[in-house]
DNA sequence: TTTAAGAATGATAGCATTTATCATCAAAGG
DNA sequence: CCTTTGATGATAAATGCTATCATTCTTAAA
């Protein structure tokens, strides 16, 4: 019940510099990242509003959520689909430059019947740095 | 340090029951589902083995752990590679009858230089039901 | 078949992430 | 200004999962 039944939504300072936070990084923070860092600017802020927030703007299409794995979820600044790649020895996620492909979504609905209105791609696997590396010291997370 | 280095893994009663369960269904259920279903075959399982097992039949590739928002995981016991439809609608999750292109990892790989070892795609909107019942009576979970 | 090693269990406590509650504050529109 | 009501901060509570530990059971070797 975040934007209740209007779907009216004000404009806040909290929620400008949450939406500010998010859009300048590419590492796909956590909710607690994003929290110590509005907080360098917004010291009183409190989490519960940080959380409240980032549903808020999921659900306004301003952010995506990402979730790999059961026990957090990740935040998205940019909001158009892209997908992502998932390394498996780092933790870390990776935005991939590769096409979207649209075409998924009506050839689920062709052999189907369930009408897709997105789709999401991941990959999982070494990414470049952890391979030359060769680190078998798994630091994941 | 579910099967720890050695990776020495017993044969239990109670991994057996789990997996069957997991094996009965295609509802892909929680690990509370399976915990409920376990039960009653085995009154005095604990929920600890319930998500030990989950996991370590996982790492061994017995099956499958998917995990769409943030709240809980979701278990398939159809441990090859394939798609899935989740209704926004109801909550259910679908398998889809959809070519895997293992493809998408070499191009991945060509394009990015991060070594792709799975992929997971997924579809989000009304499945078949909910466009025929066209419920605006959002019954999710 | 006995025995020893240690993997797995059941019971429970603990942890981390997220959500709900509620008095107070403040944005938006008259 | 004044009113309405969405949003906040502080906190409690719920949820899902993991860790701990004494005990039990599986396995393989003696």
């Amino acid at each position: 019940m975040a934007a209740k039944q209007t779907g009216f939504v004000r404009k806040t300072k909290q929620r400008e510099v949450i939406l500010e936070v998010l859009r300048s990084t590419k590492s796909h923070p956590t909710a607690d990242w994003v929290y110590q860092e509005v907080r360098k600017k917004m010291p009183n802020v409190s989490l519960g509003t940080i959380y409240r927030n980032l549903k808020t703007l999921t659900e306004m299409g301003e952010a995506l959520e990402l979730s790999y794995g059961s026990t957090y979820s990740r935040f998205d600044g940019n909001p158009e689909n892209h997908y992502h790649f998932v390394c498996e020895n780092c933790g870390s996620v990776i935005d991939l430059d590769i096409p979207v492909t649209d075409a998924l979504e009506r050839e689920v609905a062709e052999k189907t019947g369930h009408k897709a209105a997105s789709h999401r791609l991941e990959f999982y696997g070494l990414c470049r740095d952890c391979q030359t590396n060769d680190s078998t010291n798994g630091s994941l997370h």
